[in-house]
Parts: structure tokens; C-alpha cells; sequence
DNA sequence: ATCAAAAGTGTTACCGCTAACATGCGCCGG
DNA sequence: CCGGCGCATGTTAGCGGTAACACTTTTGAT
């Protein structure tokens, strides 16, 4: 019978209450090669006691951290949401701690994080987006960790990619509304540059319309990011004002579509009858909303999977000594048709 | 002219370069007494160098993480997000680290978790709920660690408390429709026990209900958390199968009640004029929703900033040697009635 | 039976930083 | 001109683990 201490069991108490060396108890809580008997041994003295490793004690023995920085601009946006959310499965399944900070889209924020970040010595590191400032990127470069780019593809990535075509997106969803007749089709954005993702979805619209003919762009930039549901409704105000004969408009986000119809329901407009609307995303809301939001769907959840997968990996080969060529990954688009870009299907709903 | 190193530079090249002692660097870094020309030295070497201190160094010698520990059930949902961000910023303020974990809900999970964050000594943990399996609870007893519970008024808290009666919003959100009228009005909650939160605002909805004299409760369960909007839309449909003659329905968040509203609309049932419908949360999607939805607003960011807050005090006097006495947060809840439950306001949304 | 290889465990020396105490120095009043 | 005080800095000894190697006992092939 152990008398209980006044401070936390140390691997020094398990050893001496299983009869062993601080070593071997190391070695059976990290499943190297130990005697079945006496890993039993040390499996009850830990679970007495309830000892509890240290993280950073081990850490700096081992000169393994055990822990992934993520970067995202937000978690208020479900898509990023469910990106950390798969990152986070990932990275646990393969033994690794998720550090996780949030820029708020601001660059200088960006680099601040990952400064208190790399104070963790973390073995790998997550960006949203392809753009980085010449201080994160060279940060990135000298400290020669493994990196992983999401939501993009970056022209010259750092390292590894997940990603997809953001202007692919934005020109698709373009070539959509086109293909359904609409010829007067307008683009509702964020106003700031802090977005380039929401940018580059713009140039992909802007592309898709002339080569499909359809005279100038009409683009329309409202609100700072994180950009959500008022920015939609309020922007779509404003586009109707300058722009009152279009008959379709593509948003940055879904989120964005969803205040857009709103503003249209609140001035009788029909939608998609009068103009039709596009978003980008697939967030939740757009399959329920009435109408259902049209959309290009990406798979955040899986962004977050494979990138936690992939550094993983470039992790496990760190540790080995061995450097992985970097991956990359391009996810798929989907353009889903819904209610809000299609005018058959179920009869018109009633007024509510 | 220092010779580049093949490793990340330690303190002790720092102090090298500055031409003092380790110890000194240390107390620059930190902000303790050391010469105003002697600490400029020192900091020119530490951004020559690009020095970045260790942290699990600094945590094992001081025996003091700056991490502080929050499990929350999910992010997808962004009233939990939004506290993480309200979170992070007050720990940030404070210098402590956020280390984030999700339980899906499952106290299975959040058991887990707690032993893997409690490898990183946290300093302070950030809970969600009041409702924690024995093993939790005695695992945080034994730790003497401080804790926050937030996002409900626990009867004998663990430690400080930043929440509100989950009881008080059910009962509040069905006091309103009756106060407008309505007089079989049912609740739409989900299935599972796992969600605490959500089963006390029922129960607060029965106990309005059987105040009001409104006859038996239509309470309906629907889905497992995390709860959204398909859960809504689903449990909607069922409920109008079970009694066809309610006139309002209580749901256990604004996603719920979104999708409840979107299949109303879908069976050209009017909302609010024939039925009407109001949730929790304040979520976004509410304000811009067509109708607007009625809902009971509850600060989520503000949770998490107080929550921060309250958690830097209680580790700042741990470090002092003092322990404060648990204080106690009630935030405020506020009924936001709108066109989901009134009839009166903007003229009625023609057909979309 | 014999020896090499393998299996299991112990010993030693750190990882990079900070607490606690020690030291040296200038300044003050008596 | 001295003792003592306070400021600025240095020295020593860990914090709680793990890498690397040493050592002893099995084990297996010859």
C-alpha cells in the first residue's frame, strides 16, 4: 500500500510501486518490447496511482512534440468547422495533438499565431489557403517542417496541398446559371482583399462569362470576412439597385445565396422564376432552405481528413529521418442543381 | 557574425550572442528586472537569431503549461464556435494557450479526451454543460485544477460557472406563444440523452405549459445530437403525422426550428398564421430567414469571453499560491419574437 | 554442447528552460 | 571610510521524461 502523494505520480513513482526501472515503465506505456508479466505489473501500478504522462517532459527528452498547428481564418463558418473536425480525427487516430488557432482572415494575425504556435515546436503545420505573407512563408521555410495547404491550390505551394480550384468553382456555378438561360448574370462577393479564395471564385466567374459571351461583369463586392448571411441580403440590395435587369446572380458562399434570396423574398422578387441564385459550399442550410440553394459542393469534412492524413504521414517519415515528396490532393466540385436555380420539379410553394 | 546553426537556437545561443547569461535572456523574455541597454542587447539577438522559446522547456522547469483546457461538444454548431472564439480571445489576453477538443457529445469521448489533454497539465479547464460522468468529475476533483462550466447553471458546479437555466429558455420561448394565442403547442427536441441542454429546455417547456393550463404536453423526439436542420425538417413532418392540430411548436434550437419551418412551407402549412414556431439560440440564419425566426437569445461569445476571463483570474491566483472562491456567472437570456411567431409587422412574403 | 543473436531490463546523460540562491557592485548615511 | 542595502546578473540543481548504450538471460541453430 502506497501512501498518496501531495503531487502528481511521476513515471518514477510507477516504477518503483511495479518493481521496475523508470525505463521499462517508458517502454510499456509507449508499447516498445516488454515482458507480458511485467507490463501487467506496471499497467496496475499506472492505473492505482493514476498517473498521467507528462506531454512536456516527453516532449523535450524525445525532441517530439506530438503536436499539429492548424491555422483556419474561422470557426464560425461551418465549412472550416467541419475541416477541423476531420483534421482533428485524423490527427488523433494517428496519435498527434491538434494546436489550433484562428486568424480572422487578418494576415498580420496569421503570423503572430504561428509565432506563439511554433513556440509548441509543433511537427507539422495546416494553412487555409494558399496566400501567405513573405514572413509566414519564410518562418515556414527555415524551421523545415511539414506543411500542408488546404483549401487551394496554391501555383507554388510551401508543401503539401489539399485542395481544389477556387476559380474552377466560381466557374462552374457561372457556366451553370447559363446553361439554364440566364444571360444577365451577376457576381456578390466580400469587398476586402483579405478573402483570396471568395476573390478567386470571382475571376473564375468573371472568365466563365466571357467565354461564354455574356458581355461585362457584373461584380459586386459587400461586407468583410468572415462573410455571412447579412452580407448576402444586404449586398443583394445594393446589386439591384445598380443592376436591376439581372436574372441570375452567383454567390461567394452559400451563406451569401442565403441572405441574397431573403432580401428577394422581402421585395417579392422570385426566386429562381425572376432571378436565379447560386452559392458555393454546400453548408447545411441550403439543402433545407425553401428554396434549396443551388450550390458547388466540396467536401470540407474530407479536406480535413486527407490533410490530417497527409501530414501524418509526412510526420511519421520526419521522424524516421526521411523526407516525403510533398502530395497533392485535388479534391472534387459538384455542382448541385437545386430549387433555387431550377424552375421544374416540385409545384411552386405556397406564400408562407 | 554568427555561423548559421543546424538546429533551432536555444536560449543559450542567444545569451551567447548577447554576451550574458542564460538566466538573463530568460528574464528578458519574461519581462522580469533586467537593464533597459542589457534586455535591448538581448532582444536584437533573439530576432538576429530568429529565436523562438520552447515551451515545454519553459513548462517543465515552471511547472506552469500556460495551457488551458476546453471540451465542447462540437464546432459544426456556431454557438459553440462562437464561445471557442470568445474563448480564445480572452485566454490569449491572459498568455495562456487554448487546447480544444470535441466530444461528439459522447461522454464516452469527453472521458478520453480529458486524460489525453490532461498530459499537456493544463491549468485551467473549460467545460460544457454541467452534466459529467463520475469518472470525469473525479478525475477533475483529484487534479484540483480550476474549472468553468459553461452554457448551463449546474446545481453543484465543480467550480465557476458562465451559463444560464436551459430550463428558463424552454419556458420562456413557450410562455411567448401562448401569450400570442397559441394553445396546442408542441416541442421538438432530440431523441438522445446525450444532449442535456436540449432535454431541460423541454422540461422547461412542460413546466410552462402545465402553468398556463395548456393540457398535456405534445413533446416529440427527433434525431441525435449534433442536432441540425435535416433533424427539424424531419421531425416536423412526424409530429404534424402525431397531432395534426398544433398551433405552435417549441423547438430545441433555431436549426431545428429552420428545417421545421422549411417543411411548413413544403406542405403549404403558413407559418406563423397557421402554425407557429420558435427556437434557441439566436443562431444567424434566424435574422435573415424568411420569416424571421422568433427565438431566445443567449450571448455565445459572451459565455466564452467571461468564461476566459473568469478562468485567467482563478489560474493567475493558483500561480500566486491563493485559491478564489468559485464565482458564479448567470448571463442573461432575451426573447426576440419575430415573424415566425407574429403575425402583425411587414406585409406577408408572396410566393417565392 | 557451444556460441551468436535476440529478448528483456538497467544505467547514464542529457533535452531547454526556470526557481532559488549566490555574487558583485554602486550608493547611501553615519 | 565603512557596513549594509538593493539592484543587476551569474551559478547550481533540477523539472519528468527518453535516447543510446550496457548488461544479463534466453533462445535457436549448428
Amino acid at each position: 500500500m502506497t501512501s498518496p502523494l501531495d503531487r502528481a505520480p511521476t513515471m518514477d513513482d510507477v516504477a518503483a510501486a511495479a518493481g521496475v526501472s523508470k525505463m521499462t515503465v517508458s517502454r510499456a506505456l509507449r508499447g516498445a518490447v516488454v515482458a507480458a508479466p511485467t507490463r501487467a505489473r506496471i499497467m496496475e501500478a499506472v492505473s492505482r496511482l493514476g498517473y498521467v504522462p507528462h506531454a512536456a517532459a516527453g516532449a523535450l527528452a524525445s525532441r517530439r512534440s506530438g503536436f499539429v498547428a492548424a491555422i483556419v481564418p474561422s470557426m464560425d463558418n461551418s465549412n472550416f468547422a467541419e475541416t477541423v473536425a476531420g483534421l482533428e480525427a485524423a490527427l488523433r487516430q494517428a496519435g498527434l495533438d491538434l494546436l489550433l488557432g484562428t486568424t480572422l482572415y487578418s494576415s498580420a494575425r496569421e503570423e503572430a499565431l504561428l509565432h506563439t504556435l511554433m513556440r509548441h515546436r509543433p511537427e507539422g503545420i495546416v494553412l487555409t489557403g494558399g496566400a501567405h505573407s513573405r514572413r509566414v512563408a519564410a518562418l515556414l521555410g527555415r524551421s523545415a517542417l511539414p506543411v500542408v495547404e488546404t483549401w487551394d491550390l496554391p501555383a507554388s505551394p510551401i508543401g503539401g496541398v489539399v485542395g481544389f480550384s477556387n476559380r474552377a468553382a466560381g466557374a462552374a456555378m457561372t457556366a451553370h446559371l447559363a446553361s439554364i438561360g440566364r444571360r444577365r448574370i451577376a457576381f456578390l462577393g466580400g469587398a476586402s482583399r483579405r478573402d483570396p479564395r471568395g476573390e478567386e471564385r470571382g475571376r473564375g466567374y468573371e472568365e466563365a462569362l466571357a467565354s461564354a459571351g455574356l458581355g461585362p461583369p457584373r461584380l459586386f463586392r459587400h461586407g468583410q470576412p468572415p462573410l455571412s448571411m447579412r452580407h448576402g441580403a444586404e449586398g443583394m440590395a445594393r446589386l439591384l439597385e445598380r443592376w436591376p435587369e439581372i436574372d441570375a446572380v452567383v454567390c461567394a458562399s452559400d451563406l451569401i445565396a442565403f441572405g441574397a434570396i431573403g432580401e428577394c423574398q422581402r421585395r417579392g422578387i422570385a426566386v429562381p422564376a425572376r432571378i436565379a441564385i447560386g452559392g458555393f459550399g454546400d453548408f447545411e442550410v441550403s439543402r433545407c432552405a425553401v428554396p434549396a440553394i443551388s450550390t458547388v459542393a466540396v467536401d470540407a469534412r474530407g479536406i480535413g481528413e486527407r490533410a490530417g492524413a497527409m501530414l501524418a504521414r509526412a510526420v511519421a517519415a520526419r521522424r524516421r529521418g526521411d523526407a516525403l515528396p510533398p502530395e497533392r490532393i485535388e479534391v472534387g466540385l459538384r455542382l448541385v442543381a437545386r430549387g433555387s436555380s431550377l424552375l421544374s420539379g416540385p409545384p411552386p410553394d405556397p406564400a408562407v
